[in-house]
DNA sequence: AATATTTGACCGTC
DNA sequence: GACGGTCAAATATT
């Protein structure tokens, strides 16, 4: 029943730690991957540099694979641990956390999935049972993100993952509203990442970036088989960091660089030598770095920081303990 | 037909 | 009660 669940706290800590800097390695990775140097792509300088980067950060990715691997992590993918900043202290459980299991989801609209809330519910699965209450708890950070107006780009997307869109808010004093979206696998397999997209009043060629808790879903963790045929719109999302607009411009950018990369396959020795990453997230199913098709624009850069930063109440460490045991 | 986005309503929190 | 986040029906896109 409770076989594997009996993570020690510093455990399960050490692995959220992992899990989160794993994901950031891949992120970095995928960005990485995507913007090399704008122009002359060819043999300059630069372009050794970010082959140096992409090596490193291949060997970052790599360590926390098989630091999680180590774990054991593989295993139990679906159980949602949050990364605990070095600064949450974990405070017994002092009873507060009013769990009112019936109203949690506040909305009596028939949802997903109910708590299971002191019910006996077997899940003799460890499908890890989200309550929407403790949606706050999840790690967040951001980040900034410049797109080209070139491009045109109305959101960015900076991630492997595919998003969908559930929301926009116009927020009080921001002068474009704020866009909200989740992982595609929400409800297909109890992935709930979550996503904010802000753009700034400021300057409007950046987007403020929020995330909200880690992946779970397949994609997080075994991304989808090559491109032998780029034809379903889902392939296409993941496989490009582009807009969820303009579907042609994508596919067509898509084409060219699929065609750029065969051709420049026999050279060896071209732009973009990713030296076949092993697959970042899994552990030898895929050769699956397609996800980084290159153009030689830069679709969008980086401008501030990633901030791995974690917000966490009181009321943390009962989640931990929610999260494990039920 | 299936899947994604839009958009007003709903809900919890402050 | 205002605000931010989410839901879900309607609509659009593929």
């Amino acid at each position: 029943m409770e076989g594997k669940d009996l993570l020690s706290w510093e455990q399960k800590t050490l692995l959220s730690e992992l899990i989160n800097g794993f994901e950031a390695a891949k992120k970095l990775q995928a960005r990485i991957g995507e913007a090399p140097s704008p122009s002359s792509s060819f043999l300059s300088p630069a372009t050794a540099v970010a082959e140096t980067n992409e090596i490193l950060v291949k060997q970052i990715v790599s360590s926390y694979e098989r630091s999680l691997l180590l774990l054991n992590w593989s295993s139990s993918p679906t159980v949602q641990l949050i990364p605990t900043p070095a600064t949450v202290v974990p405070v017994a459980n002092s009873g507060s956390v009013p769990e009112s299991p019936a109203s949690i989801n506040g909305s009596p609209r028939s949802e997903e999935f109910a708590d299971g809330g002191g019910s006996s519910e077997s899940h003799h699965r460890q499908d890890y049972i989200f309550n929407p209450k403790k949606r706050k708890m999840l790690p967040k950070w951001s980040e900034k993100v410049r797109i080209s107006p070139e491009r045109g780009l109305e959101g960015p997307q900076d991630d492997v993952f595919s998003w969908r869109k559930y929301g926009q808010k116009d927020i009080l004093g921001a002068k474009f509203p704020r866009s909200y979206y989740r992982c595609t696998h929400r409800s297909t397999q109890n992935c709930w990442a979550t996503k904010q997209v802000q753009r700034s009043d400021s300057d409007a060629t950046v987007f403020e970036v929020t995330y909200r808790g880690t992946h779970t879903c397949s994609q997080a963790i075994a991304p989808p088989p090559p491109p032998a045929s780029p034809e379903k719109k889902q392939e296409d999302t993941r496989v490009r960091p582009a807009i969820t607009q303009k579907p042609k411009d994508l596919l067509e950018s898509l084409k060219s660089n699929l065609t750029v990369r065969t051709d420049e396959l026999d050279d060896g020795k071209d732009v973009f030598s990713f030296p076949h990453t092993p697959p970042f997230y899994n552990y030898g199913t895929i050769n699956g770095d397609f996800g980084h098709v290159e153009s030689s624009t830069p679709i969008f850069d980086v401008v501030d920081w990633f901030n791995p930063m974690v917000e966490i109440d009181t009321t943390f460490p009962t989640f931990l303990n929610e999260s494990i045991y039920y």
